[in-house]
DNA sequence: GTCTATATGAAGATAGAC
DNA sequence: GTCTATCTTCATATAGAC
């Protein structure tokens, strides 16, 4: 009795472990490699484990690549941070906002998933849409949502808070996004140029 | 000898057509399944010639990739309308500007281009830049010089007018493009409000 | 449940006839 | 220059032992 109370509960936990070993072979291959490129051998390999069980768990390379993506895509969002924005002047805010929303968006991994998921948009639909809302549009709420709190600051924009969160976020990714999604490497100033345009715009201080 | 004459026209120019005709099926095929989706076989079927002459003319799957992207890149350009836009009223002038920008952007063809070429950047580096320069950089470029030639409307934009047609061209992309790019389909007041918005932003006409 | 070994097909690239 | 036929490799997916 008391070794099948013991294989109950570790049996499961060793197929979890696995599945989570499989999980992050499979990241690392689809993300460097895309869906077509990415072999289940090598995912197999980098996850120390033989395909079968790859099979067993995950059915097929679809579901296996939307188990993978669908993870990334509740990783990568940022922490709440609106209290930490309410504690602070407004311009002060905004200023953080920006920093972290291009820390995420610029790093290595965000930048490939993003990569990734636009070039199989046709193939998975459904990716396509979590991952723009678990991204883009998460940020742009709650943006929007700090701007509505703060309605004499923001004046006329306070009106059309969603707007003017996605016109902030706009100038924020500029033309620098797309040049590191295309593997051209942006300079430092490129940032801060953007976090101040995107500022003054919000702020209506045209200098 | 006419004869010999005849041959030296008549046999480039069918190498010349097959090359087209390669060229185009290539075309259809990367752009609907990716580098690594497509396949030569294919490529050659819907060219209706043989894989062999798709190699004779073209080396290897990579270069023909490459010479299809490159002569999309040219065929996208669109054309110069500087001196359509400085014979009407500045605010027209960008309207017209960015509807223009608008219909490039969104035809199907470039969203598919955009796709593959950001999905294969780490691949083809030179694919990336040469994709920025043709399309983004070339609008930018003349958007700026727009912006130079009249300096009394758009005041201190025109001090700084690479950075000010960029973010004219940030706002009239928006979250739109992305979505776009993600396969959502966007409304269409989306086009119009985001001309507005840029247009408004260059012309400091804060509503 | 996980392994080794394999079925089955399709890919990129080439040989050799004409 | 273009074709048919083929080489070689590697893919997804599965069968069967333990």
């Amino acid at each position: 009795m008391v070794t099948t109370v013991a294989a109950r509960r570790t049996r499961p936990q060793r197929a979890d472990a696995k599945r989570a070993e499989i999980l992050a072979g499979a990241r690392a291959e689809f993300l460097s490699r895309g869906y077509e490129g990415a072999s289940m051998d090598a995912v197999a390999a980098t996850a120390g484990v033989s395909k079968m069980t790859v099979y067993r768990h995950f059915g097929s390379k679809e579901q296996l690549f939307s188990g993978v993506i669908r993870q990334l895509c509740d990783e990568i969002i940022d922490e709440d941070i609106s209290e930490q924005m309410d504690s602070q002047p407004v311009a002060d805010a905004m200023r953080m906002f920006a920093r972290r929303m291009l820390s995420t968006v610029y790093d290595p991994v965000t930048l490939q998933l993003h990569r990734v998921v636009v070039a199989e948009s046709s193939r998975f639909p459904e990716l396509g849409n979590l991952f723009y809302e678990q991204g883009p549009l998460r940020s742009i709420t709650l943006l929007a949502a700090f701007i509505k709190r703060h309605p004499k600051e923001f004046g006329a924009h306070a009106r059309n808070a969603e707007r003017a969160a996605a016109e902030f976020m706009s100038l924020l990714r500029g033309y620098t996004h797309l040049k590191a999604l295309l593997g051209l490497n942006p300079s430092p100033s490129e940032f801060s140029e953007a976090v101040e345009s995107a500022v003054d715009f919000l702020l209506r201080r045209n200098s």
